[in-house]
DNA sequence: GTTTTTGCAAACCATTTGCAGGGTC
DNA sequence: GACCCTGCAAATGGTTTGCAAAAAC
C-alpha cells in the first residue's frame, strides 16, 4: 500500500506527463492492498467510470514497473499480477488465499547469491524471490474462500 | 540434463500411457542443456519429423511439470520456459545470454524463509527463487549475441 | 474392448499496436 | 503550439479446447 501521490509524482519526476488517466490509475493502485492484475484495474476503471482504457492501463503499468514503483509477479498459477512497492529492493510475500502482499527483506540472500556466483563462476546480475503462504488473517479464518 | 528414460519412465509410473509422442518428447527434453520453450520443442519435432503436435507438447509439459520432472520458469522478459530437473528441490541459475541452466542449492534459504515466517506470521508453503546472470563461457566470449 | 491420447484447427485470453484526436507542458 | 498520451478496435502470440480417429492397456 503506497500513497497515490507518490505514484503520480513519479510520472512527473520521470518526465512523463501527468494526465487524468495516470492520476486515476495511481489512486486505483494506491488503494490496493494485495496484488492486482491489469484486468482488475480495467474492471474497476469501468465500474467507476474513470474512463481509462485497456491500452492505457497496460502502458502505465509498464512505466510504473520501469520506474520500480510496482513489480510484476508471476503467480504459481502462471498468471501475472502487480504489486505496489516502496523499498529499493525487496521481495514479495504473497498470501495464497487473499492475495495480500507483504514486502520482505530477505536478509542473507545477498550472501547466498554471492556464494552461488563464486561456486558457479556466473556473474550474477538479477534474481527474483517470491514467497507464497497463508497470512495470519487467513490462517485464523475457518478455511475456504 | 537428465536421462530420457527417467522422463519416459515417469509417465508410466504415474499411470500415464507410454506413447511414441511422449517418448519422443522425453528424448527431446533430455538432450536440452538449458531452458527451452514449448515452441522450441514444436519446431524441433517438426524439423525431425517426430510427429508430435502442438497440443500434445503443451499437455505433456503440463504432466511433467505436475510430476516435478521439469519446472516452469518465468523469464524476466515475461516469457515462459521449462527446465529439466532432478533434485527434489532446488533453484535455477539461468544464463541471460545463452540460456544454459544450472541447478543451485541455495543453502541458507530455508533459514531465511523460516525467519520470514516468524517475523510476518505467515505460514509459508511455497517459494520460488530464480537467479539470472552470465555464465563463465559467455563472460569469456567477446560479447554479443 | 475400453479408456486414454492424439492432431487438427478453431477458440481463447491477455497483451500490444497503429492511428487520429485531445490534453499537457 | 509542439509533442506526448489516449482510446479504439484490430492484430498478435502463446496456450487451451472439442471432437473423432488411433493407440495403449
Amino acid at each position: 500500500m503506497v500513497d497515490a501521490s507518490v505514484l503520480s509524482d513519479a510520472f512527473a519526476e520521470a518526465g512523463y506527463r501527468l494526465t487524468a488517466q495516470r492520476r486515476a490509475l495511481a489512486a486505483l493502485i494506491a488503494r490496493r492492498d494485495g496484488h492486482f492484475t491489469a484486468e482488475d484495474l480495467l474492471v474497476e476503471s469501468r465500474r467507476r467510470r474513470l474512463g481509462v482504457g485497456r491500452a492505457t492501463i497496460f502502458r502505465s503499468l509498464d512505466v510504473l514497473a520501469e520506474l520500480g514503483l510496482i513489480e510484476r509477479l508471476d503467480l504459481p498459477s502462471g498468471g501475472h499480477a502487480f504489486v505496489a512497492c516502496r523499498a529499493a529492493h525487496h521481495h514479495h510475500l504473497v498470501c495464497s488465499s487473499c492475495g495480500r502482499t507483504t514486502d520482505i527483506a530477505a536478509t542473507g540472500l545477498a550472501a547466498i547469491l554471492r556464494d552461488v556466483g563464486t561456486r558457479t563462476g556466473y556473474r550474477i546480475d538479477a534474481h527474483r524471490l517470491e514467497v507464497f503462504g497463508l497470512c495470519p488473517a487467513c490462517q485464523a479464518r475457518p478455511r475456504g474462500g
